[in-house]
RNA sequence: GGAUCCGUUGCCCAGCCAGGAUAAGGCACCGGACUUCUAAUCCGGUGAUCGCAGGUUCGAAUCCUGCCGGAUCCGCCA
């Protein structure tokens, strides 16, 4: 039960205020103050005209005669401005019990508006094929991941997708310094990781390209200052001059050497594509093994490579409509006149070659052909807000139906400063998991010196992903944030493994009792739920347990609102929260040492917040461990 | 220069859409709690001109305006 609307509902029917509006002014407390909710009446004057007192007097009176020992609201009291609200634990207790059985699929349902089930189509983490996933790449894998995770538990029809990057400028880089300097050699022969194979030659061609273009600096300098000047005042021979001198310069040469390679792979250059697909094919078996430590899994695959020249049709009937503008040079523009948009856009080149963003409204029809969808996705880096602007508005004056959504969320920045992967300064996804998992496994080790290895090795696993995982979203997506492995991943405090933590210790409040013979919601060792009826409820309620029943019943609307606003940050703060709740309750209140009712009843709670616990982890996609 | 986003304690971060009680957590630091259901834990403490200045309001971290500081974007690149 949303005991929130209910107050609302309630507040609403004896002022007639909308209830939409009222259940935004029915407040959690701040910390200290001893009432489960409230609502200021100094907020209701606005809605009334009546005095303040009066309204707060009237309320107060209309709420104490309907309140009391069987509603759910146990007491209504006025502490200066505020009506407060002391719910019931009983009735609390009794909604919640009914899902320790077979009710718990609704219960956490029971928060959602009844609203159409939608397609959704959610696109990640089109990445290139020329270097291997960075940090950057697992928070947008992690949040596209959840996204799908959410929408799917929402009831929609979810559809993930890739857009591989495999083909342009950046995988010729690889490609030339492999030509270059890789003398044949394999990812087999190195003992590489096929993805980190390749991305070393893009790293390598990078330094390179810096090295040279310090011999010519100053004349790229000079050029850039001389082009930047008004049309009028350019010196065109000083232009001409210094382009010669870069052009025939090492460095002008190099990009000759690519741009060369660029074009005969356009032209389908035999030996050129042999290479190509060789690189690709390590960049991508690289990213299969990575994928799969992450699990993720994509229905569709779109390769840029087959659909990077299609598009143009859709550019040149939009000329023919009227839409968009071909310039005397043969370039075809689309004209914004909106803020915040530039005022031209190009979409095909003046030699009648596409752009990315022709590939862009290609992808978006043909993911509208392949799922018919009412949503798509797009988990990209706030950096790419404009593109993706751009993308929409174009697609609009095309009267393209379907819902974008930009899913724009924020860069993570090291504490050296930006990450940067053609200068090598990048975390890397398998590096960051591996040291992750080394720190969680000699965590392990120092627990449990009689374990498997492979068990050992299992909980590391959980642990270390459960730690990442949440680490990355229990930040607001659109944050931008600073990673510091060293400080950034820990242990202790806000993180999944204190959750993960909180799991296991219920479960071996079970395994206890059990060996002590007493009965037990839930079996660990078999992960089997037992015959529990327990249905009382002791007459006195301590805080901890109280504050634990609450929040528990806070658990649907918690997880409607994660949903809806896509912020899986949201339900993150709330298992954080149940979580310190629950651990207050830990020391606070003996359990198996206690008996009858009040034992029973605190088992319940327990089983309650594993159940919780356990399905919230599960939608950010975290494994629980019933020992660590 | 223009556009977008951001600025909350020594550090990290929630709250802002929908204005209301003593600004919530975490890290670090200080003190306390393991012969008692796992101390990867708990309890207590120190620590905040909510960037600055105005405005609206009975009331502003939250809304509005201006300024300062930071990030990103403004390619016939991807």
């Amino acid at each position: 039960m949303d005991y929130q609307l209910e107050i609302a509902s309630l507040i609403s029917d004896l002022t007639s205020i909308p209830i939409d509006r009222l259940q935004f002014l029915i407040k959690e407390p701040t910390k200290g103050v001893d009432t489960d909710y409230s609502i200021n009446w100094f907020a209701l004057k606005s809605h009334i005209k009546k005095d303040g007192n009066q309204i707060a007097d009237e309320l107060e009176q209309n709420l104490q005669k309907i309140t009391g020992k069987h509603h759910f609201i146990h007491t209504v009291s006025r502490v200066g401005p505020y009506i407060n609200f002391k719910l019931n634990d009983h009735h609390v207790f009794q909604e919640l019990r009914n899902q320790i059985d077979t009710q718990f699929n609704k219960f956490v349902h029971s928060g959602f508006p009844d609203l159409k089930k939608l397609t959704v189509v959610i696109e990640y983490p089109a990445q290139n094929t020329n270097k291997p996933l960075h940090l950057g790449h697992v928070r947008n894998m992690i949040l596209g991941q959840t996204l799908a995770s959410l929408h799917i538990f929402a009831g929609n029809s979810v559809h993930q997708v890739n857009l591989m990057n495999d083909k342009g400028v950046h995988i010729c880089k690889s490609m030339l310094a492999y030509k270059r300097w890789g003398k044949g050699t394999t990812p087999e022969k190195r003992n590489m990781k096929s993805d980190h194979f390749v991305g070393k030659y893009y790293v390598t061609y990078g330094k390179h390209e810096l090295k040279l273009r310090e011999e010519v600096a100053n004349e790229i300098k000079q050029l850039d200052e001389e082009k930047k000047k008004p049309l009028k005042e350019q010196d065109s021979e000083k232009i001409h001059r210094l382009d010669i001198v870069i052009q025939q310069s090492k460095y002008g040469k190099l990009i000759q050497n690519l741009n060369d390679l660029l074009l005969k792979w356009e032209n389908g250059d035999p030996d050129v594509r042999k290479i190509w697909n060789k690189m690709n094919s390590w960049a991508k078996n690289g990213f299969e093994e990575t994928y799969k430590v992450f699990d993720i899994q994509h229905e569709k695959v779109y390769l840029e490579s087959d659909i990077y020249d299609k598009g143009r049709e859709i550019v040149l009937d939009g000329v023919q409509k009227e839409h968009f503008i071909q310039l005397e040079d043969g370039a075809i523009i689309a004209r914004f006149n909106k803020k915040g948009l530039p005022k031209e856009k190009v979409l095909l080149r003046r030699d009648g070659t596409t752009l990315y963003i022709t590939q862009d409204l290609y992808l978006a029809n043909q993911k509208l052909k392949d799922y018919n969808f009412d949503e798509s996705i797009y988990v990209i880096g706030n950096e790419q807000d404009m593109q993706l602007r751009i993308l929409f508005e174009l697609l609009a004056i095309l009267g393209f139906t379907g819902n974008n959504v930009h899913y724009s969320y924020g860069m993570i920045n090291l504490k050296s400063g930006k990450m940067k992967s053609r200068e090598g300064t990048v975390v890397d996804a398998d590096n960051v998991v591996h040291d992750i998992k080394a720190l969680s496994l000699e965590e392990v080790k120092n627990r449990y010196k009689d374990l498997s290895e492979s068990e050992m090795s299992y909980r590391a696993r959980v642990i270390a992903m459960a730690a990442l995982r949440f680490f990355i979203l229990k930040y607001e997506y659109s944050r931008d944030f600073v990673f510091d492995l060293e400080e950034s991943i820990s242990f202790e405090g806000e993180t999944g493994v204190y959750l993960l933590y909180v799991y296991a210790r219920i479960c071996s409040i079970f395994t206890k009792g059990l060996e002590q013979g007493i009965p037990v919601p839930y079996s660990p060792n078999e992960d089997k739920m037992n015959d529990w009826t327990h249905e009382s409820i002791p007459e006195e309620i301590s805080t901890p347990e109280h504050n634990l029943l609450i929040l528990l019943s806070k658990y649907p609307i918690t997880l409607s609102t994660t949903c809806t606003t896509l912020k899986p940050h949201i339900l993150c703060r709330y298992l954080l929260e149940l979580a310190q709740s629950f651990n207050n309750f830990y020391h606070e209140c003996p359990i198996l040492k206690e008996e009858g009712t009040l034992r029973d009843f605190r088992l319940s709670i327990c089983e309650l917040v594993r159940k919780v616990m356990k399905h919230g982890l599960q939608i950010i996609k975290i494994d629980v461990i019933t020992e660590m």
